[in-house]
DNA sequence: GTCATTTATCATGC
DNA sequence: GCATGATAAATGAC
């Protein structure tokens, strides 16, 4: 359920931009949102807890084990540390003012 | 009882439910009132959160989903606009 | 790095 | 069956 197209080897897909050699219509794709697979979620999840923040090292073993690019696994780290974040924000709102505890 | 509010928590955050008829006039009424700049400051957040009886993140959830549903299909949201642009010109004859 | 956001996807309501 | 709110990847400002 994953073949992650765009990761690892194969480095021909995710042109990033051929804002060289003219292409006057250079549409800038941005890359289109795929939803990660349960195993690299599971992995990502368990690093996560060990540390909310990866060194660059870490970092360059999981996604080749994966099948993730680096920025794909930096960005992921990002975005769970901002709901991190929210799930507490969220918790405190939630437990607070309550005649329970 | 923990383990009760814990549950009761995490169900809360995946069940949705819809916002009742005055938030959605509220959240409407600002969208289309705004709609050369719809982006409400941190400050107008917190008031429509208010006036609507929801959290900040719901009001930013609102915007969001509305923003990018609207640009993707204007056409659809027409007669919406029309309705919320006649009740802001009353209001603001008043 | 954070953080608001865009976009697609998910889950539910009706 | 879509409408709608929430969440998950991805980008960009700063």
């Amino acid at each position: 359920e994953n073949t992650n197209p765009g990761s690892s080897a194969s480095s021909s897909s995710v042109t990033k931009e051929g804002s060289k050699s003219g292409n006057p219509s250079a549409p800038r794709t941005r890359k289109k949102r795929c939803p990660y697979s349960k195993f690299q979620i599971r992995e990502l999840e368990r690093e996560f807890f060990f540390n909310v923040y990866i060194n660059k090292e870490k970092r360059l073993q999981l996604s080749r084990m994966l099948n993730l690019t680096d920025r794909q696994v930096k960005i992921w780290f990002q975005n769970r540390r901002m709901k991190e974040k929210k799930l507490s924000r969220d918790r405190l709102q939630y437990f607070s003012g309550n005649p329970l505890l | 009882a923990v383990m009760i509010l814990r549950s009761r928590f995490l169900d809360a955050r995946r069940k949705r439910r819809n916002f009742n008829k005055q938030a959605t006039e509220i959240l409407n009424e600002y969208f289309y009132s705004h709609l050369s700049n719809p982006y409400p400051s941190e400050e107008a957040k917190e008031e429509l959160a208010k006036k609507c009886g929801i959290t900040v993140s719901q009001v930013s959830n609102w915007f969001g989903n509305k923003r990018i549903r609207y640009k993707k299909n204007i056409g659809k949201f027409q007669e919406e606009a029309n309705i919320y642009a006649a009740k802001t010109a009353v209001t603001a004859t008043n």
